[in-house]
DNA sequence: ATTTATTAATGCGTATTTTGCATTAATGGA
DNA sequence: TCCATTAATGCAAAATACGCATTAATAAAT
């Protein structure tokens, strides 16, 4: 059965007059005769009683004109929205990013996307360094936002932004510029560093930067959630380093001293996701 | 846009295999290769991905699965309906009835109604005896019961039963049976009859009636309704002329004492009436 | 690395369906 | 009774869909 066959009928059905409706649809009166003998023969019922003069709904043809009207509005809609997701105006996805820039460059991105595309559903999540790349393979998210470089086979990564190091003291603290710094002055503190990860590219940058000043940190904790070492920081409990943009977080009592070290935070998307949604916004990330 | 397109669209989409597909809908691979095309060309828009080893819905494809899916069945089940409707098994019928064989006739012939056709709806209205033809005409009513003969333009009639007039009188009134009556003695009676409408055959009758008694009655009140003229019975106020058909009502304290005289009850309905609902049921009204 | 098997797409001729034109047949109104 | 209107229909042309055979891409096997 043809849409455009109940197309014909809904018309024929208001004006109740094959002429007129022929020309309406754009069809001759012939055409839209057999179209409408051909719809009450599949459906094996009389839509119209009609003699060589009159036209008139049978009470199955009025049935079927209210619900094929509804019916045919669903399905446009329908339509529409799979249009929409096949564009990449609509859909989900996911979307993983590490603390440290939730408030610097995450809102920008963000804002981008839902300007660009409002009907879009974002879902952001915290997800260990560890797993990023397991849950984007899995696809338990889209999208991986992260400080490491990674080359794995069917992943695809892109640097978006990079970022200062900065040495993260109480306001309290002795350190208060670049210059503060010695290696005798850094070998008297008491360090919170993230997660020691063989291989992570962002922990190799912070051993370089120790080494650079050619000693061994005395490193009390670790914690790979940017925001707890904040906190202990704050607290007095030792100092941190920590990629710059936690100064766009609110934290009172503490300063950044900006570190000549930067680290880079790239943007990493399954090769084979063809998925529009993620192409729109790949595109909408690296246009400038 | 056939919606056999769409099934097949939906067969491929559980399959996500060509030639398995193809073989279960009874195409060629070929032609359903092109049908999903043209499906796709029509919509604007991409259901799968696939290369020349692999299937896979995009998420269009994927949303359209399941949104297809509910509104074929959706419009299966509407084209059941009509066809429902097109048979006389489903629809509305409006049926005017005089409340006289409401315990009677009434009954039977709803009884046969919905055993034969259990998903009819029916409605039962009860309408003045000079309203019936108009409302017949003017598409209130569909059928009407009545006990006149009417032979209107574009109305048929025909006779589903008869029944006696009966005298109706209280228990305790003086006429036993049918040989207790004489004109002399009736001379001396209260009536209550229904109201005299000129033309109306069953008026007729019961002028018969007197007239072969050979007088005028006294006719204390007029009432169309049956149930009115029992009750003013039953409280002694006269004595009545109705139908038999209510001694099927559970009236207690009254008589009814058989007269030689009978009235026919005619089923009526418009001539171009095409509704199959009505087809079917005048067939079971007069099949015995 | 090369071959083989699998599988979706496509060119082409044929079959089917749909369309428009012209005509027919029925019917209401003058 | 005739005329105007209008839905149905015969027929040929156009459009569409189909099946067969083949092609091209690719995953698996060797």
């Amino acid at each position: 059965m043809d849409l455009q066959r109940i197309k014909y009928f809904l018309a024929l059905a208001e004006q109740l007059h094959y002429w007129k409706t022929a020309e309406k649809v754009n069809i001759t009166q012939s055409a839209l005769s057999r179209q409408i003998q051909s719809l009450e023969s599949e459906l094996g019922l009389q839509l119209f009683e009609r003699n060589k003069r009159n036209v008139k709904l049978t009470p199955a043809g009025k049935f079927l004109k209210e619900k094929w009207e509804v019916e045919l509005n669903e399905l446009e809609y329908i339509h529409q929205f799979a249009k929409q997701l096949h564009l990449g105006e609509r859909g989900t996805i996911t979307i993983a990013h590490p603390d440290s820039i939730s408030a610097s460059i995450m809102p920008d991105i963000l804002a981008k996307i839902t300007q660009a595309f409002p009907k879009l559903q974002i879902k952001l999540v915290q997800v260990l360094y560890e797993n990023q790349l397991d849950f984007l393979k899995n696809y338990k998210i889209d999208l991986a936002i992260t400080r490491d470089i990674t080359s794995e086979q069917g992943i695809h990564a892109k640097k978006i932004y990079s970022d200062h190091l900065a040495l993260v003291v109480p306001l309290a603290h002795a350190f208060k510029k670049f210059e503060d710094l010695s290696t005798k002055r850094l070998k008297a503190q008491k360090f919170i560093l993230p997660t020691k990860d063989e291989g992570s590219s962002y922990s190799e940058i912070i051993q370089a930067l120790f080494k650079s000043y050619d000693f061994v940190p005395d490193v009390f904790l670790h914690s790979e959630f940017g925001s707890t070492i904040i906190a202990l920081v704050r607290k007095g409990l030792g100092i941190a380093i920590l990629p710059d943009s936690y100064m766009h977080h609110q934290s009172p009592g503490l300063r950044f001293i900006p570190l000549p070290f930067k680290t880079d935070i790239l943007i990493n998307w399954r090769a084979d996701d063809h998925n529009p949604v993620l192409a729109n916004i790949l595109k909408l990330v690296f246009e400038n």
